[in-house]
DNA sequence: TGCACTTTGGCAACAGCGTTGCGAAAGTGG
DNA sequence: CCACTTTCGCAACGCTGTTGCCAAAGTGCA
């Protein structure tokens, strides 16, 4: 369905843009309902709306193709209710993951699931135009093989950048990058919509909106579902973090948030390829580097601390090669940490969990693919 | 116009909701028009409604007493458009400051503007029935004099708390005040509504709804009206912060955000009065005591352009009385240090800005008003 | 087997939202 | 004085979610 555009300040609503909301949120219930379906009654008590609201709305999208009925609760003495389900093969969206070294394609149809993956080796180094003509290339074999037709492409890539021009501001390390306007020259080439962002921000939106964690809720209980609060800390040949912040993936006003790496942690510390001092990268990055893993878990957990405490999320979710090279230290030694700031605050709940983020090498490109594919469910940029 | 209620995950809109949801869009941008007032026509194109839907929503406010007529702009060659402004008096709410050593009350009415005061030394240290039976006899005393009811009290006041449940955790130096019940106190007392909220949020609030400053849009522009995203950082006996993402002040999981003062930016630093190491406020108020402004005006920028990295907002605004008593100093330090951080990433559009905040002592009574005033124009818990 | 009961969910009528078509009102300019 | 422009309200309309009602589809007891 399609979503209502929202310019610059326009944010009256009229009941086109009611109609949109109501259905998109009707199908993130769905959405996260997974397989084992969701009834009628159950998305009426959910979205607040009267059943009778919800029949219309589902029939709509049940003339859509966007749902399917599947099946039938057991009955409680009356009439059993009957269990409606996403319609996976309604929609499909492009994840690609331009990493450093290597290229990571998904196909992931409308639950995000992965339905078709490639991967190949890449040289960034070699110019924007040879990358996008040999990206477009591996999303165009992949589109063929799967015989389906896309919503778009999100692409996920390191280094700060524009998302909303969809313009790199720099890749570290490759100075001919600067200023590209990557979403134009692969929007160009593909002839579906691009949206372009930084590889932190699609991990953490593909963790947010899949969620193969248990979310928290503000009770403190353990609830399933999308999470709504909480940072993905990225540490491989760098470190960077993505911000959920209310369920959406904050980015700021300049769509630059998220430089976690060159917080400063020590004051007139060593210094940092960034040309400051003590930053958390350096610390972190040059402790490993010595094997003192314990060390850099502790630097980064100084830094997670900081984050939560500004911030006050629900979770720190850890994530790059670094980390799975030592995942328990690391989880260990940033959990030690909240615990003992919460410990000092006397925070009555305990400390914030620490755990390694789902979705492992493939995250990121298929947080690409929600890129397109979240808007749909109401998780766009609201 | 009553706000729709939200309760925990029921976000379906209806009618109802989205007339409020239209009438708080026009109330809102009639008071950040001001004694200026706006059109019928501007509403249109500001909202995005029809000229006639405006008209119409315009009429209800007009007949409900919130808008009036006032006067007509110059001809452009036909009809000339009739102004439309806010009417102040259709509404007041009380601010109440509560400080460590003295009280402030305000009354302000629909635009913001304070049309009583009272000031009265406080000692919080005399238990919370004594001060909530004392602050309860000021407000009495201002709305008998002033001769208005109001929509309800808001109340600001240093140390954690819960804003969702209206309860203190505690107050650092008063441990008679840990988990007392603030709202639910006062709100029995005076017999209205009351809303509790740390300072720090308080002052953030006000300066985001009434917007002395001038706000910096998402292209670099200075344009006038509410701020979208900015930094209030509080540097008085503690060090503390206020966070407005998005318009709306960020208050986190737990409603526990804005620990600025105890962000930790030197690893194994000077020891502070949380128990923990390094923190701002511990390094910030200790260059101050030895009268080193210059360098706690450093400390303070770096823990600032940490916040700026991570956050990406468009503005750091200063306040409290240890920066009053050095503006020029603060303002310059924390600036250069910002700057500094700017030049090193490369940011083209250049450092952002650092400003004393507006609104001065009696700043955070008044945004202690706004936590009632500002959800009737859309600037609640969205 | 039959009947009372419970529960689900669609049909139809309805109130209320913003939208569209149109005309009155209120100016300017020749 | 009249043609023209622009604003803004009235009336009809399409569409939203809501309400009242009833058929459908089960359970459970006699």
């Amino acid at each position: 369905m399609a979503y209502v555009n929202r310019t610059n300040a326009e944010s009256g609503v009229n009941l086109l843009a009611l109609r949109s909301h109501n259905a998109a949120l009707v199908l993130d219930l769905l959405r996260t309902a997974g397989e084992g379906g969701i009834s009628r009654l159950e998305l009426a008590e959910r979205t607040g709306l009267t059943p009778q609201a919800v029949s219309k709305i589902t029939a709509r999208l049940r003339a859509d193709g966007l749902v399917a009925e599947a099946g039938r609760r057991a009955s409680t003495g009356g009439k059993p209710r009957t269990v409606l389900r996403l319609v996976p093969e309604a929609g499909h969206a492009v994840g690609l993951h331009l990493d450093r070294d290597e290229m990571t394609v998904v196909l992931c149809d409308l639950t995000g699931a992965v339905v078709a993956e490639r991967r190949v080796p890449l040289d960034l180094g070699a110019g924007a135009d040879a990358v996008v003509e040999s990206a477009a290339g591996e999303v165009e074999a992949l589109l063929a093989r799967a015989g389906v037709s896309v919503l778009g492409a999100g692409v996920a890539l390191p280094g700060p950048l524009d998302h909303s021009r969809g313009v790199l501001h720099r890749v570290t390390g490759f100075p001919e990058w600067d200023g590209f306007p990557l979403r134009d020259a692969l929007a160009g080439r593909l002839g579906v919509p691009v949206v372009v962002d930084k590889d932190t921000n699609a991990a953490a939106l593909g963790i947010a909106v899949v969620g193969r964690e248990s979310g928290i809720g503000k009770t403190g209980d353990v609830a399933p579902g999308p999470l709504e609060s909480f940072a993905y800390l990225h540490l491989g040949t760098g470190l960077g973090a993505g911000l959920v912040i209310g369920g959406g993936v904050h980015r700021g006003a300049r769509t630059g948030a998220g430089e976690f790496g060159h917080q400063v942690i020590q004051l007139d510390g060593p210094p940092c390829g960034c040309g400051n001092r003590g930053c958390i990268e350096a610390l972190c990055l040059a402790a490993v580097d010595r094997g003192a893993v314990g060390e850099a878990a502790r630097v980064l957990g100084v830094g997670a601390a900081n984050l939560v405490g500004l911030l006050d999320i629900d979770l720190v979710l850890l994530g790059g090669r670094t980390v799975a090279a030592h995942e328990e230290a690391f989880v260990r030694g940033v959990g030690a940490v909240l615990e003992e700031r919460a410990r000092l605050e006397g925070v009555d709940d305990g400390a914030i969990p620490v755990r390694v983020a789902p979705g492992g090498a493939r995250g990121v490109a298929e947080g690409a693919a929600q890129l397109l594919l979240a808007p749909l469910f109401g998780r766009g940029e609201d």
